[in-house]
DNA sequence: AGAACCGCCTGCTTGC
DNA sequence: TGCAAGCAGGCGGTTC
């Protein structure tokens, strides 16, 4: 599922083929999304990213917000056919971008810019400061609060298990117990696997494609997610699977305390 | 207020 | 082989 490695892989490719340029058309094929506006016209002036939202800023300064949730993909297709579960398709130069999405969780928004009040992103505006003053001292286990999009932007299961692994520190401990010298070291850890997950164009599990159709790599740099019975890199131990707030967790019980 | 839980969705896997 | 149940999970909304 993309988290924050494989949308920035997406907005850099989108931004090489359609910043700076014309929508020539948009269509809705879903019901889910129906009401969507016609942006027809406008201009694409710039394409970034937010957390795990591609923001796409338009000429008449409203934006489209998308968000690919579990099974979204966006796609450059030249020709005009469409692909199954193909729900939105927007029009650019002599191609098409085409929202797919099996499950239909995927979100559009276009209007005015939202104030966005989720959590900042370690890879850019990240406050360590007030992080730790503001979030590190709440009474969930470190993996809820890693994948909380109001404390932090961008982590998903995936990264979030890697992160805890890389960093030696349990999912169960509860944010208030880790001293700020832990903290410390799953922000360093978290920068260091989120860069390499960019490096890699994306974890491909399952889902996750780039605007090609390609899939990454970073499925071969998993030490954790998806690893369970398998021995550990770091200690030799075993990693485990277990349940928090209903999503699967893989961590290594002998070197993750 | 903050933590826990629910619902949205459908393709794939598992069990009988 | 076929069918049903189980599972996957980000995140906004609701409940406790």
């Amino acid at each position: 599922m993309p988290e924050l490695p494989e949308v920035e892989t997406l907005c850099r490719q989108l931004h090489e083929k359609i910043a700076g340029r014309e929508i020539l058309a948009t269509m809705v094929y879903d019901d889910k999304l129906a009401g969507l506006e016609n942006v027809r016209g406008r201009a694409i002036e710039e394409v970034r990213r937010s957390g795990k939202t591609i923001v796409l800023k338009l000429s008449d300064s409203r934006s489209i917000a998308i968000h690919l949730r579990m099974t979204g993909r966006l796609l450059w297709h030249q020709n005009k056919t469409k692909e199954k579960h193909t729900r939105w398709r927007m029009t650019v130069g002599d191609g098409n971008v085409d929202l797919v999405d099996p499950r239909r969780f995927a979100t559009i928004r276009i209007g005015p810019e939202r104030q966005d009040k989720d959590g900042k992103d370690l890879m850019t505006d990240f406050d360590e400061k007030v992080f730790l003053k503001r979030q590190a001292l709440r009474k969930v286990s470190v993996k809820i609060l890693l994948m909380d999009p109001k404390a932090i932007a961008g982590i998903g299961n995936i990264y979030a298990c890697e992160i805890l692994h890389g960093a030696g520190i349990s999912p169960c401990r509860l944010a208030a117990t880790l001293t700020e010298r832990e903290w410390k070291a799953v922000f360093r850890q978290a920068r260091r696997i989120l860069k390499k997950g960019i490096k890699k164009r994306g974890t491909s599990i399952s889902d996750w494609r780039d605007l090609y159709g390609r899939k990454g790599e970073n499925q071969n740099e998993l030490k954790a997610y998806g690893q369970e019975g398998k021995t550990c890199h770091t200690c030799g131990g075993t990693i485990r699977r277990i349940k928090q707030g209903g999503r699967s967790t893989f961590y290594c019980p002998l070197c993750q305390k």
